[in-house]
DNA sequence: TGCCGATTGTTGGTATACAAGCAGATGTTG
DNA sequence: CAACATCTGCTTGTATACCAACAATCGGCA
C-alpha cells in the first residue's frame, strides 16, 4: 500500500478484457451451431463472402474472412466436400485457385443467414437495443 | 423493397457481431503473443486461476479458466512439461487430480502479469478510457 | 451393505488458428 | 532477357476447443 507502483497481490482474471473476449467468442460459437445446423461460423463467414462477392481465389477468400493460407485451405476442403463450393485454376494465373459457391452452396447460404441471424440476435440477447448498438460500435474498432 | 419481410439480398458479415469477436479475439491472441514470452493466453489463465486459488482439481481449473475436460488436460500437460505445475492425485477422492502452481510457475506468472495487462492495454488502445469501460462491462455481460 | 447415478479424467475425432518453410508462378527491374 | 523479389498455395508442427464414449471412483439411498 505504501508504494502505489507495487504490482498488486491480486489479478483479476475474470475481469481481463482478453480472457472475457475468449468467453464471448465460445458462447457465440456454441449459440451459433444451435442455430445453424451443418456449418461452422467459420465456414459460414467463407460462404457469406463468396455471396458478396462472387469467385474469389482461396488466399483472398481468407484474408477477407481473416484466415491464413493454412487455415482457408482447410476451410475449403470441407466447404468442398459437402458440395458448396467448387475451385478451378485460374487461366491468367496459374497460382490462383479460384472459389466460387456451387448452386447448393448459393440455396444453403441463403437458407442459413437467417438462422446465423437469429445466433447474433441470441448472442446480443443480453444487452438492450441502444446497448448493443453501442457494443457492436465499439467491437468493430477492436478488430 | 415493396415487401418488408423479405431477406435482403446482402448480408454484410463484416458488421455481424459474431465475426467480430473472432476477430478481435485474433486480434488480442496475437497482440499477448508479442507482450507475453512463451505464454499463451490460455496458460496464462490457468497460471492466473492457481495463483487466486491455490491447488484446484484439473477439472475445476479447466472450469474455471472457461476449458472442457479435454482442452484443460492438454494446457496442464504443457504447463507441466514446461515446469510451471505440478499435479498429483487427491488423497481424499482418487478420481481428482490437484494441479498447484510450482515456485517457478509463481515466478512466471507474477513477471508474465504485467505483460499480460499491457497485452491488454494494447488490444484496448482504440478506445478512450471511457469508452473502454464501456466496452468491458457490456462484454462481461456477454459471456 | 449393495446398487446406481454422478463426477473425474482420458482418448479419439473434428475444426479452427498461426508460424515457418517450401516450390512454383508472376512481374519487375536492371 | 535474366536475376530478383513477391505472391500463392501446400505442408508440418503446435495449440486451442468441443463432442462423444469410456473406465474408475465416489456418494447417496434403498
Amino acid at each position: 500500500m505504501a508504494d502505489p507502483d507495487h504490482t498488486p497481490d491480486t489479478y483479476q482474471l475474470s475481469t481481463q478484457a482478453g480472457y472475457n473476449l475468449r468467453r464471448a467468442n465460445q458462447r457465440h460459437v456454441a449459440i451459433f451451431a444451435r442455430h445453424v445446423d451443418g456449418l461452422t461460423p467459420t465456414q459460414f463467414a467463407a460462404l457469406a463472402r463468396l455471396f458478396e462477392r462472387g469467385a474469389l481465389s482461396q488466399n483472398k477468400l481468407g484474408r477477407l474472412t481473416a484466415m491464413d493460407s493454412a487455415t482457408i485451405k482447410g476451410v475449403v476442403e470441407r466447404l468442398k466436400t459437402k458440395g458448396l463450393v467448387t475451385s478451378r485454376a485460374d487461366l491468367n494465373d496459374q497460382r490462383l485457385r479460384l472459389v466460387e459457391l456451387s448452386v447448393q452452396g448459393r440455396a444453403v447460404f441463403e437458407k442459413a443467414r437467417n438462422h446465423a441471424l437469429a445466433a447474433r440476435a441470441e448472442t446480443m440477447a443480453p444487452l438492450n437495443d441502444e446497448e448493443g448498438r453501442v457494443f457492436e460500435a465499439l467491437l468493430a474498432r477492436l478488430v
